[in-house]
DNA sequence: ATCAGATTCTTAATATCTAAACTATTATAG
DNA sequence: CTATAATAGTTTAGATATTAAGAATCTGAT
């Protein structure tokens, strides 16, 4: 068995953790949790999804979405409307509010990731990118 | 902003997501969780550990880890005893049980990590491994 | 010897993860 | 048309994550 350093699960973990090291500050002070973010994110770049397309975007299992999604609405964040076609759907899109959040953020998150890239190598960074996507499709 | 998908962070999940789809099975078919495996394998690579010592290996934090180290001392896998020199301390590392199951499992675990790095390709791997290195030894 | 400060571990509170069961709605077969 | 299957979403229960605060112990300077 590989010496428990060498385990990719790990490995994969630890460079998470030192990513989100250059972001996690600014979430903070904003009092946003990551899943929050993720999914904040996610909205903004489709608009509107069902509650099951998000949750797949996001990696973020339907049960705990449903937790978080409660919650990012009682903020504000978030608005909620059924389908027409189909009653069981649940159509989610952000808030006037959350896109001011990402207008007053994005300055922010923009130096920080200039920073990280920076600091990384931006040929790293792609090289990174290729092999996890790589890794990403590869099937059990 | 970097468009949703090519969120680094995002990246490394699903990259850690794919990589636990090979082992997973084995670990429930045991009923083990992801975090107490972390823990188990860190205890066998190091024989004898503090709570915080294991708590930074494995990349869980202190409280958590309390949680898991009893259920895994419940589930007769792990015991602990107080250090002589410090009364602060304890020291935790594996039962018969433990090491048992590392036997059992062993050849399970060979053989999906040789799968693994069939399907993704020795190089590729190394290659990843030494970026992610580099990725988590950044500091902020 | 004693007290302030540091260290180790635990507890508490809230958020999230995971698997399974449940509800409501829609689709399909007979 | 009706029984059944499939799907979307939620709820539940137990485990883990995160942050703050607490208790016990140790250390070093007085």
């Amino acid at each position: 068995m590989r010496k428990f350093e060498d385990s990719l699960p790990l490995q994969l973990l630890k460079a998470r953790e030192a990513t989100m090291a250059f972001f996690r500050p600014l979430l903070q002070e904003n009092n946003i949790t990551e899943q929050q973010w993720r999914v904040l994110r996610a909205l903004k770049a489709y608009e509107e999804l069902e509650s099951k397309q998000l949750a797949e975007h996001c990696c973020i299992l339907s049960p705990s979405l449903t937790g978080i999604i409660k919650r990012l609405e009682q903020q504000g964040y978030i608005k909620r409307k059924k389908s027409e076609e189909d009653q069981r759907r649940t159509l989610l899109s952000l808030t006037d509010k959350a896109l001011g959040l990402f207008q007053r953020l994005s300055p922010d998150v923009e130096s920080r990731y200039k920073a990280f890239t920076e600091r990384y190598g931006e040929e790293k960074l792609e090289q990174l990118t290729r092999l996890l996507k790589d890794l990403t499709e590869l099937e059990t």
